[in-house]
DNA sequence: TACTCGTGTCATTAA
DNA sequence: AATTAATGACACGAG
């Protein structure tokens, strides 16, 4: 766990990086900056509540839908954050009248709003485009924060590798998605693939669960229902703004918090039994009953959750948990901790202990809404003086449509990602916490937004998991039980439960099928369950009874084949279990992939294809680099030792070896691509291109060292650290008086670098030892390549593995469909077989018996009515023909 | 102390 | 033939 938390925190690719964002609309992030956002907590928490907002009214805008209201709830959200009102006219004008109704704004966002507002000329296309405005403030933020704690250098490394994103062009979108397109190059290797895995992690979550907005959307529906269910007071109540909320609120704010958890959670129960598909917005009156719910709840000083007996004990307890972290002093964080484990804990139905682990994005999503109003009160200790009273949060939570719920489940929700730390509590921490939450709220917007971008048929995302949700109530069971493999917080159970999740997503979907949903994935896949699901009791009886079937089995050959189709569905679900990744990838089908390509690039082959044109792009650009000198190597971006134009003279620093250990620390692996490279020509000066390129230049005696000498002289002796900086190959030069750099040597052209030669009178050792040295650099220059180069290829098969298993699950979506369909189909055949059997006269006018007589189809299309001896004889040999082909 | 990782170097090969 | 890039193998130092 520590290892991916500090992968995580590590890395200095912040997945709001603009990289994420639509090309097109970058260059209007710089109007952003003046919105000043610097200042962590507040900001963060407001803009990621607002931008699920407007990623919701974006993505429905999308879909031609309007805005959904269950998005309004992030903006309820963001704005019960407040107690002023004084600009809730502008938020009106921004966001909808409906959003006036709610609440006042706080200040810090009201004073968000006139930028916002200003900055949305700076787009055509209004709400949506400034949703994607809000994440490229998103990424303001992050980065800036982020940076803040870090080393200048950090942040130059950072910035600098937005651009470069920026300016990368990447040969898909699905490279970018995956951080592939990430430059690893100031990242340290272990903390960049730690974080990649995480994210792919994440990624996997978000591509078979519900988005955000849909997530959002099942709140919503929730909500109603509760109400109609009781508590319901009547819609004349008028929606007071937080004043009221606050008052109802009180100081137990600990309560109220775990209030809100719980109904999320709950929420998130509902989300794949109860609540029906959220296709059609809710009315305004749905609106204005949710918030007069709410409303009540808080007048009533309780959560919705209060009137739930069986919940409320767990939530006591939560808020105990709570408190007690706070006593200690923990901080959210630790709250957090218990949160998470909390998860593993109860079932507030059956009072079973499960993990709860988070089924899906959607929790999360949910959850890192939670989580930044909790880690708001955690980051601002709400006293007295605070301009965050306690009561605010609280609010802020309960403002949450909440109803009783297990604990357990609703702490899933709340911190399915949140790191489990004992550390105290610390600021720059919770902080950093808090970014790395967001970082999964960008991953996961960003892939909503980036597939309805560059999908054509986006408007599937949502709607399919609209649909998908309600269709399968078993889901939420089963990624419940499954949860309890990963509930805990811990990195580790958290992947594992990542990933046991997909498979019982895949499960899902086949229980669907399935007449009875057993118990376990076992079961569900055991061949019993299998025919039970494909084949009808009387297909099965026909089948198997072929001894003395009562029917006779025209349909022998058809069927046949799906027996044998099934077996080996069967076969492949048991062998592989319907592996985490496939299910995953099912359920991803499922949501977003409605495209009926069996054959659209997903066979293997294709990926091979695609995997060989990235490598070979790779290795195309190297190549091309290493054909000319090293004027087309600094080109490409190979690593590559700067050249002299760059680097002044150096001769005097020989010494001095320009790379800073900070900067060691996370670019080590400073992989570079060479096509990022070839856009970012400014990297060179923001002094994060250290590895490959340091070795290159810094390595090289003297030209590299000069920035860097003087901070890393600071403590050492100049002379000495020179000294303990310099290659062997600079000592020696140095020790042999070489009249010229290293770099010179390494890197001029063999013209020049003869010419040079001869302009020296240099003795043969001399010589010698500058061949050396050039060779020995340009090899250490080669190998630098070739070790990215190897790296890219690894990457790159990684990536098409993950296509693989993606596509493979697809199929086998999609096979068990066709067999769904089929067997469908077998039974209408068969009934009409029956009808017409039956209905069959002999002379005397009796009926055919089924044991003597058969119908059988013609080969002209027309049904016969044969002799059952001659119609098993057929089917025998038909048989043997499927036999004899399948081997 | 053993192990891993990043790096530099050498030898070799191919272009 | 000379030069260079690519790459496997090895050594070394740092963590």
């Amino acid at each position: 766990m520590g290892r991916h938390k500090k992968g995580f925190q590590a890395s200095p690719v912040h997945p709001y990086s603009p990289q994420h964002c639509p090309r097109a609309l970058q260059p209007h992030r710089d109007p952003l900056a003046a919105v000043g956002f610097g200042a962590p907590s507040l900001w963060g928490c407001a803009l990621l509540a607002c931008h699920h907002y407007l990623i919701g009214l974006w993505v429905a805008a999308r879909r031609g839908l309007g805005p959904h209201p269950s998005f309004r709830r992030c903006l309820l959200v963001v704005l019960q954050i407040s107690e002023a009102g004084a600009e809730r006219a502008r938020a009106t004008e921004l966001l909808g009248s409906s959003a006036a109704t709610l609440t006042g704004l706080h200040p810090v966002f009201c004073a968000l709003l006139p930028e916002m507002l200003s900055l949305k000329k700076y787009f055509t296309e209004g709400l949506i485009q400034f949703t994607i405005l809000l994440s490229l403030i998103g990424v303001r933020v992050d980065v800036d924060t982020y940076l803040n704690s870090q080393l200048p250098p950090l942040r130059e490394i950072i910035l600098g590798q937005s651009s470069a994103y920026t300016q990368t062009q990447f040969h898909n979108l699905r490279n970018t998605l995956d951080g592939y397109g990430i430059h690893p190059k100031s990242v340290d290797l272990d903390y960049y693939f730690t974080a990649r895995r995480l994210l792919n992690q994440v990624r996997a979550l978000d591509r078979f669960q519900v988005p955000t907005t849909e997530v959002s959307a099942w709140l919503v529906h929730r909500d109603p229902d509760g109400s109609v269910s009781g508590t319901q007071p009547s819609a004349g109540i008028a929606l007071e703004n937080s004043g009221g909320l606050q008052d109802g609120t009180g100081p137990d704010g600990a309560v109220r918090e775990s209030g809100a958890e719980q109904g999320f959670g709950e929420e998130l129960e509902d989300l794949g039994a109860v609540a029906a598909p959220v296709n059609g917005d809710l009315t305004k009156e749905d609106i204005d009953l949710i918030d007069i719910l709410w409303r009540q709840d808080i007048d009533l000083g309780a959560g919705r959750e209060i009137f739930d007996y069986s919940h409320r004990q767990k939530e006591s307890e939560v808020d105990k948990e709570l408190s007690d972290g706070r006593e200690r002093g923990d901080g959210w964080r630790s709250a957090g901790g218990q949160v998470t484990n909390r998860n593993l804990l109860v079932d507030g139905e059956t009072g079973e202990s499960f993990p709860a682990q988070v089924p899906g994005v959607e929790d999360q999503t949910a959850l890192s809404l939670e989580e930044c109003l909790r880690l708001l009160e955690a980051t601002f200790p709400f006293g007295e003086n605070s301009e965050f009273p306690a009561a605010d949060v609280s609010t802020l939570s309960e403002a949450v449509p909440s109803e009783s719920r297990p604990a357990g489940i609703q702490s899933s929700l709340l911190s399915p990602l949140l790191p489990e730390t004992e550390s105290p509590f610390d600021l720059e921490q919770q902080w950093q916490d808090l970014m790395s939450i967001m970082e999964m709220q960008a991953m996961e917007v960003n892939n909503t937004t980036a597939e309805t971008l560059y999908n054509g048929t986006s408007g599937d995302l949502l709607t399919s998991n609209y649909n998908l949700a309600p269709n399968t109530p078993i889901n939420q069971n089963v990624s419940l039980h499954q949860a309890s493999l990963g509930s805990c917080s811990q990195d580790f159970s958290l992947f594992s439960s990542e990933i046991e999740s997909p498979s019982m997503g895949g499960s899902s979907a086949l229980l669907q099928l399935a007449p009875d949903n057993s118990t376990g994935l076992n079961t569900t896949f055991s061949s019993t369950n299998f025919s039970g699901i494909f084949f009808p009791p009387q297909l099965n009886s026909t089948v198997n009874e072929t001894a003395g079937p009562e029917l006779p089995d025209p349909l022998g050959g058809l069927l046949d084949e799906a027996m044998l189709d099934e077996i080996s569905l069967m076969d492949l679900a048991i062998e592989e279990g319907f592996n985490p990744v496939q299910a995953s990838q099912l359920e991803e089908e499922f949501d977003s992939d409605s495209g009926l390509s069996l054959d659209s690039g997903h066979s293997p082959a294709s990926l091979s294809s695609s995997e060989a044109s990235s490598s070979s792009s790779s290795s195309s650009s190297s190549s091309s680099s290493s054909s000319s000198s090293s004027s087309s190597f600094s080109e490409e971006g190979a690593v590559g030792y700067s050249s002299d134009s760059e680097n002044v003279d150096f001769e005097e620093a020989e010494g001095a070896v320009g790379y800073q250990p900070e900067y060691s620390k996370f670019c080590r692996m400073s992989y570079q691509d060479p096509s990022q490279l070839h856009y970012l020509p400014y990297l060179e000066h923001v002094g994060h291109n250290h590895t490959y390129n340091m070795a290159p230049g810094t390595l090289d005696p003297e030209e590299p060292k000069l920035p860097s000498v003087g901070k890393k002289s600071s403590k050492e002796k100049p002379s000495e650290f020179l000294d303990k900086q310099m290659s062997r190959d600079e000592h020696r030069a140095r020790a042999m008086k070489i009249p010229f750099t290293n770099d010179k040597i390494i890197n001029l052209p063999v013209e020049e670098f003869n010419e040079l030669l001869s302009k020296y009178q240099l003795s043969e050792a001399q010589l010698s030892l500058i061949r050396d040295i050039r060779r020995r650099g340009k090899n250490k220059m080669a190998a630098q390549n070739c070790r990215k180069r190897k790296l890219d290829t690894i990457l790159n098969l990684e990536r098409d593995v993950e296509d693989l298993q993606r596509d493979k699950s697809k199929l086998l979506r999609e096979k068990v469909e066709f067999l769904k369909s089929i067997r469908q189909m077998k039974q209408k055949v068969q009934n009409l077989y029956q009808e017409v059997f039956g209905r069959l006269r002999d002379e005397n006018g009796q009926p055919y018996s089924p044991n003597q007589y058969a119908l059988q189809y013609a080969s002209d299309g027309s049904v016969i009515l044969i002799p059952r001896t001659l119609a098993d004889q057929q089917a025998r040999r038909q048989e043997r023909k499927q036999k004899d082909r399948r081997k």
